[in-house]
RNA sequence: CGGGGCGUGGCUCAGCCUGGUAGAGCGCUCGGUUCGGGACCGAGAGGUCGAAGGUUCAAAUCCUUUCGCCCCGACCA
């Protein structure tokens, strides 16, 4: 197909979907799990070249690139500079911040002819910081907002779900350079707010919660959130007051059980067949599930240079509660850590351990009388009385225990997960818990960094201190998978006009229909002489497969032109997100699709 | 790394248990009829059955090894 410029110069036009390559697929790939994979794939958008490697086909390369600007501009809004580093790297640049050995096996090593290390870069303060030690000489040269987007390597343990845990990736790595924490703060508030308007811009309903900083090091981190059942972590957020939190750290309020006046003396009863919570609840004379302590034995598998140990203690909850495997593990570190141990893991006891240790078994636990294991004790336990539990005898349980009377707790901690529908910690809002996906990080870094490697400045004193720094992260494809997994249907993708491949796609139903054709053809020709992202669908292909795909593919508009309709001088505007149309003047068909392509990005723009 | 599953035309899959001439649907090419939500008829093209080795007169099928991919778990930016 031929187009026809204003000038009269004939040129080929790409934008024609029977020349542009758009593989769509009718059936669902073998292979894809997640609702964005499946997508991906079957819009034409993607193909996957190995495990955690894809290619980006023209439509996910736009929309890419589309990303990739909101984020430069946001990124330039607030005073950043583009650099743009290699991802090739020699050893000497991470050994001299000491993480050659500390990435292990994630970091991709290769070695060059001569038998130089090299790795593909997983991120790059070092590069950045290199760089920054070695031009960076005053704090009158300070602050710099530095930052690339660029493509990223990690030899994940177990890629999946498409493009959401891949090992070759595209990041947007910022980097500042502040001569106080002051300054950091300043910086990482101008970065937090940045990334709010790009994940805005993007369509993305996120949260920011509260992070560890874990390898990164450095004092505070947010992760911005987004609520998906593709994603990895279960995250607790209050819609009141943006109270947000990890389930691993999350904190609920939850009402506090009357346990009655009246202490009496401890006493062991029968409890014949008894394992569990729920059965203790149904037998006669048990009690309800938070009247019951539950006791959890576990093993604590610590590590000090070659030599191993376990520690067995144990941990009590609530009957009705869950305990959370992070905050255990980090409780139990705080007592295992010490003189040069460092704890590796947490599991389970194994039954054989339990009996040996408690002289019953699992069903029959309870922590009355232990003092030769640690005892770890929930907080929502705190204050509880007459309670029952486990006697330590097959078929037995106590009543009427009392927590601080009767159990010798070695330390309180809060072990329990929250759950959907509990109060929020902050407010009086309720909690709302569902998996979600990590979309970008950002981190006040402090002076690591720079004290490993060397980058400092001279202050106002004349004295030299090292430069303060923070590092921000987001991952691009990360929010064209996560666009997807929220804005989809049955019928395919619903693409946020601001990241979508084309903003609008121009289908004559029936291309052998000369009237119908010729309307689309000056249709087309004007929405994109007009600068609008148009793709013209000239396929002659039956109207139902256009159909199809254009809601597949999921452009946000479509002007639909039919041969009845256009007799009576009307066109169809088409609107993916309600899946309605309404019918219009063809005349006019540009003018309004001009307006409502506006309307639309400016909605997604001047989002908060 | 532990557990599970799968590799057969471009895609989705059957055939494997019980060895005996490689199949279907979709897609693709050509001709015709159709033409607003993935049409119909007819004629075609297209496959080292992931790879290597073994057993056998004979292997997609049985055995061994190996590579790749997906899922769960562990781990983790």
């Amino acid at each position: 197909m031929l187009h026809r410029s204003a000038s009269g110069i004939r040129r080929l036009n790409v934008m024609r979907w029977s020349n542009y390559f758009i593989p769509t697929l009718r059936e669902d790939p073998s292979d894809a799990e997640v609702v964005s994979h499946k997508l991906l794939l079957r819009a034409g958008l993607v193909r996957q070249m190995g495990a955690g490697i894809y290619t980006y086909l023209p439509l996910a390369q736009r929309s890419v690139l589309k990303i990739s600007e909101i984020i430069r501009q946001e990124m330039n809004a607030i005073g950043g500079q583009e650099f743009f580093f290699p991802a090739l790297h020699p050893a000497e640049l991470w050994q001299a911040s000491g993480r050659w050995s500390v990435m292990g096996p994630n970091m991709f090593r290769l070695k060059d002819r001569k038998g130089g290390d090299y790795c593909l870069g997983m991120t790059h303060e070092e590069a950045f910081t290199d760089i920054a030690r070695n031009h960076l000489r005053s704090y009158k040269q300070l602050p710099q907002v530095w930052y690339q987007i660029q493509t990223k390597f990690r030899d994940e343990p177990r890629p999946k779900s498409g493009l959401l845990r891949v090992r070759q990736f595209t990041m947007k790595d910022a980097y500042t350079f502040d001569i106080d924490q002051a300054g950091l703060d300043k910086a990482f508030d101008d970065q937090r707010a940045a990334y709010c308007k790009v994940y805005s811009r993007c369509g993305l309903d996120f949260v920011i919660v509260d992070a560890d900083s874990g390898s990164m090091g450095g004092s505070a981190s947010n992760e911005f959130m987004v609520y998906t059942d593709a994603g990895e972590d279960l995250v607790a957020s209050c819609p009141k007051c943006r109270y947000a939190a990890n389930t691993e750290k999350a904190q609920a309020r939850i009402p506090a059980v009357d346990d009655g006046e009246v202490a009496g003396a401890v006493e062991k009863f029968p409890t014949p067949g008894v394992r569990t919570i729920d059965d203790l609840v149904n037998f006669a004379g048990g009690a309800a599930a938070n009247k019951q302590i539950k006791t959890l034995i576990y093993v604590s598998v610590a590590a000090k240079g070659d030599n191993a140990k376990n520690t067995l203690f144990l941990a009590l909850l609530r009957g009705d509660h869950q305990v959370n495997d992070a905050k255990l593990a980090n409780a139990i570190a705080k007592i295992v850590n010490k003189d040069g141990w460092e704890q590796t893991a947490v599991r389970p006891a194994h039954p054989e351990e339990i009996f040996e240790l408690m002289g019953a078994h699992a069903g029959s636990l309870g922590a009355v009388g232990v003092t030769k294991v640690p005892v770890i004790a929930d907080e929502a336990l705190r204050g509880r009385q007459n309670m029952t539990t486990g006697a330590n005898e097959d078929d037995h349980h106590l009543r009427n225990v009392s927590i601080e009377r009767d159990i010798k707790v070695t330390t309180w901690a809060d072990l329990r997960t929250v759950v959907e529908g509990e109060g929020c910690p902050k407010c009086d809002g309720v909690l709302r818990v569902a998996k979600a996906l990590e979309v970008g990080h950002i981190f006040k870094l402090g002076t690591k960094y720079s004290v490993s490697m060397g980058a400092s400045v001279l202050n106002a004193e004349g004295k030299e201190v090292p430069i303060v720094m923070g590092s921000y992260g987001i991952g691009v494809e990360r929010i064209l998978a996560a666009a997807i997994e929220l804005h989809h249907d049955d019928a395919g993708i619903v693409f946020p006009i601001t990241i979508a491949p084309f903003q609008i796609v121009v289908s004559p139903l029936n291309v052998k229909d000369a009237d119908v054709k010729a309307t689309g053809d000056r249709i087309y020709d004007e929405l994109a002489s007009a600068g609008v992202d148009v793709l013209y669908d000239d396929r002659d292909e039956r109207a139902g497969v256009k159909l199809n795909d254009a809601d597949l593919v999921g452009f946000p508009f479509q002007i639909r032109i039919g041969p009845k309709k256009l007799k009576e001088g009307k066109v169809e505007f088409y609107d993916r997100a309600t899946k309605t149309s309404e019918e219009v003047a063809a005349d006019q068909a540009v003018a309004i699709a001009r307006q409502r392509i506006q309307a639309a990005l400016q909605t997604l723009n001047d989002a908060k």
